[in-house]
DNA sequence: AACTATTTATAAGA
DNA sequence: TTCTTATAAATAGTT
């Protein structure tokens, strides 16, 4: 077991990034609050997973620490009924999405190859990068997963040929089996059909297959076989 | 050298609380700084030290992070009264806003590469049609842009192409001028400088250029005109 | 600030 | 997700 030292960039698989991410968010929050403990420290601590999942430590009130800081914005200017705060919040919140989500869309737009004309040769330049490194690794990924498909495909052939084999073989069997029931015309449906089984299983030929071979050798309706 | 564990209380000592927060501050950036960078978290860090001295980390911007918590940490109390049906509506587009943004966002790290894991071939090859038309628009914008510059360029060159040519012109004159001065010597500075100015003009030279072509004839101290 | 013996965190595997 | 374990990383005490 040979832990790599850790390369510090985002980690690229995602159930690999989600369980580091749980277990280093547990890491950190536990290191802030000794932190607190041990040095006497006012900490606010706020992590919002990929998934836009919300993580919060603060040994006092996070609003405290960031009143403390002069952060806060002061969230009562002017509120003329208590309702209309809540209101406000929420349409806040509301066009904070908008833009974002303008954002987004702007970028995606771009991305697809819209939109170019606002644009200098300094910006198009970084597009043509993320392009081109999301383009590599897409074809990159469709690459392995075409590669893994070729190998299921090759296993897949590999047992049916395997199968198809066994049957050809069995197919010479019932020749030979033939052969000898021609020549002992005059025996009856049991006879020969204990000559049948008996003669398959002398070469082994049906063991290990569940006599589905059996199953097929009675579906073909030898000719022969009154 | 034993180290004893370290009992998780107030370090009474001063100088070696001081010391262990110092160190520990800074390994708790760190592992802040590296979750952020691994996992691709958003993170908004605030520390006070005991003597009120502020410290503070965030890969965004801390207000980003901290706007952000406010719009995710909608469910806080119950108000189950009047305002609901305003409240609610404006929930329900909140949720819907979000909803389009995180499709819009994978959509996004898709294009950028990222987190191609869950796609299928179907997917991949769709990703692919659509990162390769928009590198061919980048591409093309990239080049026509170019090509408006190197025009634009050629433009500007035969302008100045141009404007060199009339001053060499210029030069050629003047250097007759100063022949001329110098076979007649005699003549004050007033004369020779009218003859300079009127044996130009004649020839269209100083017009259209706010006699800078002047000044830098007055500037280049012909040595014979006193 | 630097060193180092130890403790602590954590990546990978189960 | 949780447990284990080998190893990387952090750090308490010392110089």
């Amino acid at each position: 077991m040979v832990r790599p030292k850790t390369e510090m960039r985002k980690i690229e698989k995602l159930a690999a990034r989600q369980v580091c991410f749980s277990k280093r968010r547990r890491g950190l929050f536990k290191k802030a609050q000794e932190l607190s403990t041990l040095c006497d420290a006012d900490i606010a601590l706020i992590v919002f997973s990929a998934t836009g999942k919300l993580f919060q430590y603060s040994p006092s009130s996070i609003n405290q620490v960031l009143e403390r800081r002069g952060l806060l914005q002061s969230k009562s200017v002017a509120e003329p009924q208590e309702t209309s705060a809540e209101m406000q919040t929420a349409h806040r919140r509301c066009a904070i999405l908008r833009k974002e989500l303008a954002e987004k869309t702007s970028v995606l737009r771009q991305l697809k190859g819209e939109d170019l004309q606002g644009l200098d040769l300094k910006d198009l330049n970084k597009l043509e990068a993320i392009l081109e490194s999301g383009l590599t690794a897409v074809v990159k990924t469709k690459g392995e997963r075409m590669l893994k498909e070729i190998s299921d495909l090759k296993t897949k052939e590999a047992q049916l040929a395997e199968e198809n084999a066994r049957l050809k073989q069995q197919l010479v069997i019932m020749d030979t089996c033939v052969g000898e029931m021609r020549v002992q015309d005059h025996w009856d449906d049991h006879h020969s059909l204990e000559l049948t089984i008996s003669s398959l299983s002398s070469r082994d030929a049906l063991h290990n297959h569940n006599f589905s071979s059996l199953d097929t050798l009675l579906k073909l309706g030898l000719p022969t076989i009154k």
